[in-house]
RNA sequence: GCGCCUGUAGCUCAAUCGGAUAGAGCAACGGAUUUCUAAUCCGUAGGUUAGGUGUUCGAUUCACCUCAGGCGCGCCA
């Protein structure tokens, strides 16, 4: 990466500095700064401006072509053509990770309706994190958990069960806290074709019907996971009395009101978490931790990885407790939370309840918006940011929709090499690019070669949206290329040199989508 | 009441470990096509970063307070 040959460079002539190398905005001259002079500047007492200008005077590397100073004491680099030239037709390949294992658990929604929005979005990021991490360098897992037993599975029987009487033509009566969406009419429908009475019967029916519709809505929507782990094989395994018995002999239980607590206050809870009631059920966070001790078993993970929704917040500190009275440290955890999706039709934001009939579940989002753009647009964002999904806008196939912008782009390029094919030009396999000096040439070369800093960032912060930025970028300055130079032109090197250059573009789009999930048509 | 998240241009959002005159897209306005895909490009305008205090060479970023919105709040997941 040339942010970290920079440093390199700086760390030789000040080897203990914290030295931060970034982009310099796009109005100012230069490719990379530094903000070393103040660094320097700060710790012997002296002047920022005059330290910049002493510095700059001692870097002297081929790999520049310009050095300067800027006030107040920003240090700038322009790059020269030639190490440009050298980096793109440089092909590197990442590798952050060095192999460490990572498993992402996301989504594991219960088996007890249709999944949801939130659940969608954490899909797509989950599954593009998955994806960008494999690129660099990571062994990484994606892992799918099934709340396949306990109260919520119960309730669920319960009312597939009252339906069924209703569907004979007797009356519902949904239990408290049962659910009351269409969806559990159609379970009923089934469970008395296939004539089920018995309560474990019906459970293990409805359980199945929506663990097969996740696993079936999952793929339409691109999203692959290597394991399904069922709740019930927790417990069959025997990490519940295993984790259970962990955390009482560190004697981190009390039991109170005849509830058995554990006592996450000791590990930053700002209350302690019942694990079982007063009348004998272990609570989800019990078969929650003992399921991490699984994981941890099962391949020794470096890092594990849980995304969860926004109605989760509270129970961070009680799963991070959970994995330090295991023995972990509680960095082994990440728990990212996805936060909320707000669905706008017409201008309005839409009521996500499902009985309102909206946009209540993933499949039904799928059935009215391309998945291309339900994922870009949920890659659009910081995870950790809310997201508004303008319907209106992802509908719209037109400029104004991103995703269409960036596959244009792709699509635009496939065309002109075509053009030049039918010219008898073909892409060079390497070029003399010494022809391109243009500043939109020079920007897009940039721009490719930027792509592994931005994937560096992207997998470091678990944030995909970076490069969901880097390819509208990149698009924007393709077509800005486009618009003002000729590929196919009469000058034979020219002409390869920019192919080579387009080339390179559309394999970084076609790279960049891929991690996104994203498709990446040749034709548009 | 307590905890967590959020507040940046009319709208949706960026801004990496505290760095430059806070940037994009959409919407608005004005232009560009005898040319490899106009699903494109160029330009103009738009800001007390919710408000305040503090920390320092420098604060959208850190700390504290106030205001506003969202989520959650022991034996549901």
């Amino acid at each position: 990466m040339i942010r970290d040959d920079i440093r390199t460079i700086l760390l030789d002539l000040f080897p203990n500095e914290d030295i931060a190398v970034d982009y310099v905005p796009r109005d100012k001259e230069g490719d990379y700064y530094t903000n070393l002079a103040f660094r320097v500047a700060s710790r012997e007492g002296k002047d920022p401006w005059d330290t910049a200008q002493r510095i700059a005077s001692r870097i002297g590397s081929p790999i520049f072509k310009q050095i300067s100073v800027y006030r107040p004491a920003f240090i700038n680099f322009t790059l020269s053509e030639g190490y440009l030239y050298q980096q793109l037709t440089a092909d590197t390949t990442l590798d952050i990770g060095r192999g460490r294992r990572y498993l992402i658990e996301f989504v594991s929604a219960n088996p007890t309706g249709p999944i949801n929005i939130v659940s969608a979005r954490a899909a797509a990021v989950g599954d593009s994190l998955i994806r960008l991490l494999r690129k660099t360098g990571y062994a990484a897992d994606a892992e799918y958990y099934v709340n396949d037993m306990g109260r919520q599975t119960d309730l669920l029987a319960e009312s597939v069960y009252q339906r069924t009487l209703e569907l004979k033509g007797g009356r519902a009566e949904i239990p408290e806290g049962g659910y009351h969406g269409e969806y559990i009419k159609e379970v009923a429908r089934e469970v008395i074709e296939k004539g089920l009475e018995d309560d474990e019967d019906i459970k293990n029916y409805a359980v199945e019907y929506f663990i097969r519709n996740h696993q079936d809505v999952l793929r339409n929507f691109g999203v692959a996971f290597d394991v399904w782990t069922r709740e019930s094989d927790i417990y069959k395994g025997g990490y519940v009395e295993r984790a259970l018995s962990a955390i009482t002999g560190k004697g981190l239980t009390y039991i109170e009101d005849g509830a058995v607590f554990f006592r996450t206050t000791e590990y930053g809870d700002d209350k302690d978490r019942v694990i079982i009631t007063s009348d004998k059920r272990n609570t989800y966070l019990l078969p929650d931790i003992a399921y991490h001790l699984n994981k941890m078993e099962r391949n020794a993970y470096d890092q594990l990885i849980d995304i969860w929704g926004p109605d989760h917040q509270g129970h961070i500190k009680g799963m991070l407790g959970g994995m330090q009275a295991l023995g972990y440290d509680a960095d082994t955890l990440r728990i990212l939370i996805v936060q909320e999706v707000k669905i706008k039709e017409h201008g309005k934001i839409l009521s996500m309840s499902k009985r309102a009939g909206t946009f209540a579940s993933l499949s039904e989002l799928l059935e009215r918006v391309p998945r291309d753009v339900i994922r870009f647009f949920f890659l659009m964002r910081s995870s950790s940011q809310h997201l508004e999904f303008d319907i209106d806008l992802a509908l719209k196939q037109s400029d104004e929709n991103p995703v269409y912008y960036v596959q244009y782009a792709h699509a635009r390029i496939n065309s002109i090499i075509e053009r030049a094919a039918q010219s008898g030009i073909e892409v060079p396999r390497s070029a003399n690019l010494s022809m391109l000096k243009e500043d939109e040439e020079l920007t897009l070369i940039k721009d490719i070669i930027r792509f592994e800093e931005t994937l560096h960032d992207a997998a470091v912060n678990l944030e995909p949206y970076m490069v969901t930025y880097y390819m509208i970028d990149l698009a924007r300055d393709f077509h800005a290329f486009y618009q003002k130079h000729r590929v196919v032109c009469d000058e034979r090197q020219l002409c390869e040199s920019r192919l080579y250059l387009i080339q390179r573009t559309a394999a970084r789009i076609k790279e960049g989508l891929d991690l996104l999930g994203v498709s990446c048509p040749e034709k548009m």
